[in-house]
Order: C-alpha cells, then sequence, then structure tokens
RNA sequence: GGGGUGGUGGCGCAGUUGGCUAGCGCGUAGGUCUCAUAAUCCUGAGGUCGAGAGUUCGAGCCUCUCUCACCCCA
C-alpha cells in the first residue's frame, strides 16, 4: 500500500497529521485533514489532498510504498464465533460485553491492521519490517502472557492448559473487542492450544463529580490522589465496587465516599463488629473477660434459629452472585447480612438477657461473634485489611485459609451460624475499624481535587 | 450519516426468561433501645419507571415514533 513519508520528519504520517487543500468539486479547503475535510464533510485518503504538507514540519511528503501486516480476521470467523457463541454463555458474560461484541461481528470482520509506522512500541521482529512497531491493542494482550513467562517457566501450566484453567478478566467498555475479538482470533489462528478468555466482565463508565474522569487532562482522582487522602484503601475499594458501573455509568462523588463509608462500613458493619466484639470483652460482671461463651441449646433459641435461616440464605445468594461476577451484588448481601446482625442484637436486647437469662445472652453473643467471623470471610474479596484485622480481633485463624463452608461447598456451617466460631475461645482485643471521614475533610478533598492536574500543581506552585 | 447503550421517587443505584400492592442505600418525618465510633432498630411520606402510540389477559421489561445523554463505526 501507499503512504506518505516526510522526509524531514522521517518517519510515515498517519492521516490526521497531514493537512492539504480538498480535491473535491466546489469544496477546495486549504486546510483539510488527511483523513477528513472538516468543510464538506468527505472523507479521504492522506494521498488524495492536493499540495499536501506534513502536520508536524509543514515540508511537503512524497508518497512512498509501503508494507503492513494484517490480521485475517475473516479467515478466522468461523472459529472466532464458535468460541463466542459458546464461551459468552458457559462464561456468563456481562450483558454490554456481549453487545459490544455482536456489534462488532455485525459490522463484518475485516483484516485489521497490527503494525504502525510510529517510533514508539515494540518492534516488529522480523528483518523486512524492523522499522516498523506492533498496534498496542496486538502486543498488550501478549502481555499477559509474557508476563507469566517472566514469573515463572512454567507458564504454559496457565495458558497452554485450556482444560484446568478458567481465566477471568475485568475492564472498562472501551477494551471490550480487543479481548472478546482481536486477541482470542490471534490465538485460535495459531492453531495451537492457548487457554482463551473464559469470563469477561465489563464496567461502563465512572463519572468524576459533574463531568467526565479524563486520564490525559488529568480530570479526577488517581492513585497517588487516592493515596495522597489518606483514606484507607479497604474504603476506596468499598466504594469503588458498590459504586461499580456494572450495568449503566456510574458517578463518583466525595460526598457519596463519604456517606457510603460513614453510613455503610462505620454505622452498620463496623458498629457490628465492635458492638459485639467489645461487650465479649468486658469483665466478668459486664460480659465475658474476653472468652466466647458456650451456647449449648442455640437451636432451640428462636431468634438465632431465625437470624441463621435468614443469613443462610443470604450466603447462598452471595455465593451465586459471585460465581456470577456480579460483584456490586455480592457486597451488597454481604451488608444486608451485617445490618440483619444489627436487627439480630437490637431484638434480643442482650443488654439486659445478660442479667436475666444468661444462657440466651450466651447464645446471642456466640452467634454474633459467628456471625463476625462470617463477615471477615464474606468481605475478604472486597476488603483485605478489614478482613485480617477482624480475624485477628477475633483472634482467629489468620493465615489458615478462611471459609465457611465445608470440603463439599456445602453451607450447611452458615445455617448452624453459632457453629463457626469456637466455644471458649478467647478473642482479641476489640479496637474500632475505621475512623470517620468529616466533613471539613471532604470539603477538602472536594476543592483540592478539582480541576485538572496541572491546575492544581499550578495552584500549588 | 449508520449503529449501539442508557433516561426508574430529592440524590445515587437494582430490577434474571413480560405477571403477586415497582425495590435498595442516602436524605426526609415520627417513634425506639442504650451493648456500641450519638452508632442501632421500627414505622411512614415520596415514583403516571424520558414522551407518545401499539402487541398482550397482563409491560419498567417486547414493537414503532419522538426526545435527551453518552459511546462506537465509516
Amino acid at each position: 500500500m501507499q503512504q506518505l513519508y516526510c522526509e524531514s520528519c522521517q518517519r510515515f504520517l498517519a492521516d490526521r497529521f497531514v493537512v492539504g487543500s480538498c480535491p473535491t468539486e466546489g469544496c477546495y479547503n486549504d486546510f483539510a485533514r488527511g483523513d477528513q475535510c472538516e468543510k464538506c464533510g468527505k472523507l479521504l485518503n492522506s494521498t488524495d489532498l492536493v499540495d499536501p504538507k506534513c502536520k508536524v514540519c509543514g515540508v511537503t511528503p512524497c508518497v512512498r510504498d509501503t508494507d503492513h501486516l494484517f490480521l485475517e480476521l475473516p479467515q478466522l470467523r468461523e472459529k472466532l464465533e464458535k468460541y463466542i457463541d459458546e464461551t459468552s454463555v458457559a462464561g456468563s458474560w456481562s450483558q454490554n460485553a456481549i453487545h459490544i461484541t455482536d456489534s462488532w461481528l455485525k459490522e463484518g470482520l475485516k483484516p485489521r491492521c497490527i503494525t504502525r509506522d510510529l517510533k514508539w512500541g515494540v518492534p516488529v521482529p522480523h528483518e523486512k519490517y524492523k522499522d516498523k512497531v506492533f498496534y498496542v491493542w496486538f502486543d498488550a494482550p501478549i502481555g499477559y502472557i509474557s508476563i507469566t513467562a517472566c514469573y515463572t517457566p512454567e507458564w504454559e501450566k496457565w495458558w497452554k492448559n485450556p482444560e484446568n484453567v478458567e481465566l477471568y478478566q475485568f475492564m472498562g467498555k472501551d477494551n471490550v473487542p480487543f479481548h472478546t475479538v482481536m486477541f482470542p482470533s490471534a490465538l485460535l489462528g495459531t492453531g495451537e492450544n492457548w487457554t482463551l478468555m473464559k469470563t469477561i466482565s465489563v464496567t461502563e463508565y465512572l463519572k468524576y463529580e459533574s463531568g467526565k474522569f479524563s486520564k490525559t487532562r488529568g480530570i479526577g482522582v488517581f492513585g497517588n490522589d487516592a493515596k495522597a487522602t489518606n483514606i484507607p484503601a479497604d474504603v476506596w475499594r468499598y466504594y469503588l465496587l458498590s459504586n461499580r458501573p456494572e450495568a449503566s455509568d456510574a458517578v463518583f462523588t466525595w460526598t457519596d465516599l463519604q456517606a457510603k463509608f460513614n453510613n455503610e462500613l462505620i454505622n452498620n458493619l463496623g458498629n457490628f463488629v465492635n458492638r459485639v466484639l467489645s461487650f465479649i470483652a468486658k469483665p466478668e460482671g459486664a460480659g465475658y473477660s474476653s472468652i466466647i461463651p458456650d451456647a449449648p441449646n442455640a437451636d432451640s433459641h428462636p431468634l438465632s434459629q431465625s437470624l441463621a435461616e435468614t443469613v443462610g440464605k443470604l450466603v447462598e445468594q452471595y455465593i451465586d452472585a459471585m460465581d456470577k461476577v456480579k460483584l456490586k451484588q455480592g457486597l451488597k448481601i454481604a451488608m444486608a447480612i451485617s445490618s440483619e446482625g444489627n436487627a439480630y442484637l437490637q431484638e434480643s436486647q442482650f443488654w439486659k438477657l445478660y442479667k436475666q437469662d444468661a444462657a440466651s445472652c450466651a447464645i446471642v453473643m456466640k452467634t454474633s461473634a459467628a456471625l463476625v467471623y462470617l463477615l471477615a470471610c464474606l468481605l475478604e474479596p472486597f476488603m483485605l485489611s478489614f478482613s485480617k484485622d477482624v480475624l485477628q480481633q477475633l483472634n482467629l485463624c489468620t493465615k489458615a485459609q478462611i471459609s465457611f463452608c465445608d470440603e463439599k461447598r456445602e453451607i450447611a456451617k452458615a445455617n448452624r451460624t453459632w457453629d463457626l466460631v469456637p466455644a471458649n475461645h478467647k478473642i482479641g482485643k476489640p479496637v474500632p475499624l475505621f475512623k470517620a471521614l468529616d466533613n471539613d475533610a471532604v470539603a477538602r478533598f472536594r476543592e483540592v481535587f478539582a480541576g485538572s492536574q496541572a491546575e492544581r500543581n499550578a495552584r500549588v506552585s
């Protein structure tokens, strides 16, 4: 194929890097771009322009022959469609991933150019193309594999073992076609037995306050910003996951972060954990001297029975949601269990039982402690440090694998909630898990992180 | 220009193959307990599910038109 080459820049020019006169009859716009004339709206090839100029240096480029490599998607159509049809169902792909992929297939698969005449990028390892680099979306997914190969010589155990490996991938919707069409095609095209992606979980966009997050313009909060706030990573994880744009776009706002943090993490979850553990930790006469009491007749305690039943059902829903990678739903269910815990405590009036009905009080406290343990398990994928801290305060296996199921993955244990935790076990020292975010801090963050990163830096200096 | 996705109580979001009085969190009104980081718990108010038409015994979910927002493609 033919392309314009700029002698002074020593590179081939992408269409949009060329300006010249529009060749269209009656238009002759002198400032038409190589891909499209904005005056008459006609689509162009840069080689069509009259008197073309390099947009970078202004020199007139010349036409040169150039070779590019293409991925022959049309030849792979049958294999690819089979992969998509089967995997999208088996891997329960998110709805948006399916839609985006379908629209690509519907438009018809065309050969995709996978080389570029750029100065940076991964060079093509072939004598004939040594001056070219790969198109990023051709080489980037290969990085998934090569990074494993850098880590271990046994990388094929993961990447060439589709029978035993399930690959889950998470991304924003703009990257879908590269993972459902381009990369699977490249792998299928090799004819080798690669591990192909099984499940893809795709999010819509997260907006910042009222506008758009923009990495290039530096608008929004980014990793280094998040760190600078000193808000614990768990809180960020909680907020971003509970607000994960699974079905439609979602909005990030500082006040919403504060509300979710204070109301849900502290008032609901943190408070539940703390009220249980701190009561157990109280000395004999007011509590249990840090020893989880035995609860021999929990089965015959109606309130605990009905709690266990509710919790059992919620745990089933949790597992189902997590299997389908509905993370937001899973998190919500876990929080609902915490809420059930608070209601249970409230209804039991354990602070009165302590003096009036010691046996029932013991049942309530043991069951609640077990619920705390269960929550640490359920929330572990979402908030690692929280989970770790809770287990530490419970003085339970922080190292061994935590679990609320038995070997057969039955949740019978959750149905007998009180059995999740051993009797006569001494717990650790209860400490509040989170520190609330006050209004002043929120107002400050809103101000500090307004505008672009460049503007912020200018404001500081 | 073609195509796609979304528009659900004040705000932020759920609603699986169309089916019991449309849910959840926050906020809001009233009440409640006091073990707990003034946290908990209960009750209530608040929605013609963007607009209009159609299919159906029945539609937030299906079809068409319109409108607004965003995205993709050429």
